[in-house]
DNA sequence: ACCTGAACACCGTTCAAGT
DNA sequence: ACCTGAACACCGTTCAAGT
């Protein structure tokens, strides 16, 4: 038992740490400035999370005193927009998407729908970030972060036939869906890594909570420990576009009662 | 501007504290216990948000020190555990839920979420936490994070004609729902307040951040700055439900390519 | 039995001083 | 121009000491 004050692991994190700064050793020659600090965070937070990110940490990933990155970036909390805000944009910088080579609507939802996935993927530890953040505005909605994001969705849906209405409704629907799979998707990935830091002998012990309490969850644990997250995920996606093509085809009558087309 | 290096909002933050253990002080003859103790947590960030709350004053907010917390609560993160298991156990406390008098699986699965989202509403800075705490076991999917909650999900879709795997399949889909709906729709209440907190004079100038070159955005924002939360929420679920039901009535056909039944 | 004071190892942030 | 040392006001946490 140590007897540091950090969070959970430490030992490990600072031997991470140093190997983090040697490797950055040859691109070092003071080259410092706003894009390195960030991208030096969202590595730094996919390798050791979140919470071990501080000023004082990601200074000496970089080789340099903590006090250096504040030329570059007015504060913690700025830096952690920035992180948000390098995350989300690089959507654009992904070829796969290309958003304007979308043929109708369904392929552009689809197109951005994958496109955040695979963000959500590849910096798992950053989405809960992406997700959690207070937006610029009121009615800007995690993961679509970007009013260039938002713009687009809403310009494609009325130039495909979408009343203002029921374009901000998709909006709000898309919005909600790709956050919960996301989220739930990438917390489950953390799950997996948290089970095996916890120090308690061999992993067969942690394994089931004890469910005899719980048969129908003890008869179904097999099943509940499967990953089915991309089948679902393009599930939800189709249902979703099912949905609100019904709603562009049935926006004749006015009046039926549903949010998706007032 | 002060030197202190706290969060945004010092001066404001101290006198209500201090208000805080005042408003405490007729319960105080040293009645600490753990329970009071999460009380005091959730009722903090309520009232100052999950960044404020830290030990130190969350011993002054109860009339102590912070070091007398540790003799109930074994450290801050347990303590933030702690604040997320009572926030969802009280769920079961909601005579308006009950879910053992629910009259068929649809019925349950509404009360369940009219009670999650009350949750939600009701504790709307703690609900972040609900989503993003590590859970218990990896398969169990926030915010239905008590064994007991996944339990009854998957026994009332079972005893319903439901097989192992189409009940499984379901809890994932309304996890999802749930949680994509909640966090988007507490998230909003937060940022309303977020922007008020802002010091620069008038809030016309911050109403809008120039969408000059977003057309689409400039057109539909009063749109998007109605609230339809509720009533979305309300479409979404019963989507929701109707897909679970073809699921259900659809069983007989195995193989058609769907997760939600295989 | 229950709380506190003092101490320790960390934070974020500021600023005068170094190069 | 760019970085650092030293300092300040905070953290979480431990533990011997008080009552």
């Amino acid at each position: 038992m140590e007897k540091t004050s950090d969070d959970e692991r430490d030992p490990d994190l600072v031997a991470v740490t140093e190997g983090t700064e040697a490797a950055t050793e040859l691109t070092r020659p003071s080259g410092l400035d706003r894009d390195r600090i960030l991208q030096a965070a969202i590595g730094f937070i996919d390798e050791h999370g979140l919470a071990a990110l501080t000023m004082r940490r990601l200074g000496a990933a970089l080789g340099v005193e903590a006090m250096a990155l504040y030329r570059y970036v007015p504060g913690r909390e700025d830096l952690l927009d920035g992180v948000v805000d390098t995350v989300v944009e690089s959507l654009f910088d992904d070829d796969d998407v290309h958003l304007e080579h979308a043929i109708g609507w369904q392929d552009h939802l689809m197109r951005l729908a994958h496109g955040v996935r695979r963000i959500a993927l590849a910096h798992p530890a950053v989405f809960p970030l992406v997700a959690s953040r207070p937006p610029a505005a009121p009615w800007v909605r995690p993961p679509l972060r970007s009013l260039r994001m938002v713009e687009s969705f809403l310009r494609t849906l009325c130039d495909s036939g979408f009343s203002d209405q029921a374009a901000v409704a998709a909006y709000r629907a898309y919005s909600s869906f790709l956050l919960g799979h996301l989220l739930l998707e990438v917390t489950q990935i953390g799950a997996q890594v948290s089970l095996l830091d916890q120090p308690e002998g061999d992993a067969e012990a942690q394994r089931a909570t004890d469910l005899t309490d719980y048969p129908a969850l003890m008869r179904t644990e097999p099943l509940l420990s499967q990953d089915k997250s991309a089948a679902e995920f393009e599930d939800a996606l189709e249902n979703l576009l099912d949905r609100l093509e019904r709603v562009l085809h049935e926006a004749k009558n006015s009046d039926d009662g549903s949010v998706l087309d007032l």
